[in-house]
DNA sequence: GCCGCTTGGAACCGATCAGTACCGTTTGCG
DNA sequence: CGCAAACGGTACTGATCGGTTCCAAGCGGC
């Protein structure tokens, strides 16, 4: 075996948490599911918590880079990110943000959990930012805060509803912002 | 004793579950804050499940007469339910949207939390609405719906960075969406 | 004063939790 | 070939989980 335990953790727990929940997978499940020895579990990671922080990392550089990647590939236009938000969330296993979930069970503020799902969402906005200042737009950041409060209302709005309509009705708001 | 152990119980609950997450406050625990018995706990309610319900729907009563109280003293604007937001999310206990909370941790989207966390939105939803509607705005509940998936934006946002500007931020952009 | 209902307290249940220790085996490298 | 590191599997720890059961005390109404 020895192909690389950690990935296999990283990867089945990426999976398992967002499905179910961080607090309700057990290291035992984690360990059947991923093949991987329990002690091999305790070699890689300190804690549960060491490895949610890492699953969190890592998804955090994942979700960061495809963002980039699909809009390298639009058409530049600022609103292109609700166009990534919509097919991301249009997943069949889609069950919300998995930072916002997280931040949401990880109830202490402190917690190094909150700080990452923070982290994530301030790079998001950044790369916002960056898409509205190259359509000529003020750089302060505002509207990129904007946009990240539609988006994040309208992944709720998704949870709630069960279809996409709430990112193309927080797109339409985004593009009014836009033009005035 | 005698004094409303059911009573006791979901005060009690009500305040542990939004500090702390519901999955981790424990029956145990639970008790001691109390002061009831385990026994009593059970007659009460059949499972810690009943009792989020209850808590739920508890919660959703007060939460939804409250907004229309808050709306009744106000001026009548649409826009005044962001005020009362404000005022809520401020609170220095804030942990954001209980129903929201509620709805990550109950991974399931068939549960009956789901179906009650759901069935407050919309409730209030129907209040934004009337209130648009009673400001002269269309009934379609579109721009309800808009307005609620701000507010969702905001709670996140003040989750998030620890004070209220999301809130005003969302206000403005729904003033935004008034006149237009 | 007595009866019936609700109560709080405690003992107990099997299951599961996160985490530790030790085992024999497999793997990559010199 | 041989060694050392990484591995998977199992057994175990004490603590806590949600839930059941029994009991004695307190209360209200008749």
């Amino acid at each position: 075996m020895a192909t690389q335990a950690r990935e296999r953790l990283i990867a089945t727990a990426e999976t398992l948490f967002y499905q179910r929940g961080i607090q309700a997978v057990g290291i035992s499940e984690l360990i059947d599911a991923s093949g991987v020895g329990r002690a091999s579990f305790y070699r890689h990671f300190d804690s549960k918590d060491a490895l949610v922080h890492a699953v969190l990392r890592h998804r955090n550089e994942r979700a960061l880079a495809a963002l980039e990647a699909a809009l390298a590939g639009s058409d530049g236009s600022p609103l292109g990110v609700f166009d990534v938000v919509a097919e991301r969330y249009g997943q069949a296993d889609f069950r919300g943000c998995a930072f916002i979930n997280a931040m949401v069970e990880a109830a202490d503020r402190g917690s190094e959990t909150h700080r990452i799902a923070r982290a994530h969402k301030l790079a998001q906005i950044e790369i916002i930012a960056r898409q509205l200042e190259q359509a000529g737009h003020s750089p302060s950041g505002e509207l990129a805060r904007d946009f990240q409060l539609l988006i994040d209302g309208a992944v709720m709005g998704v949870l709630r509803e069960g279809n996409l309509e709430p990112v193309e009705r927080a797109k339409q708001i985004a593009a009014r912002l836009l033009h005035l």
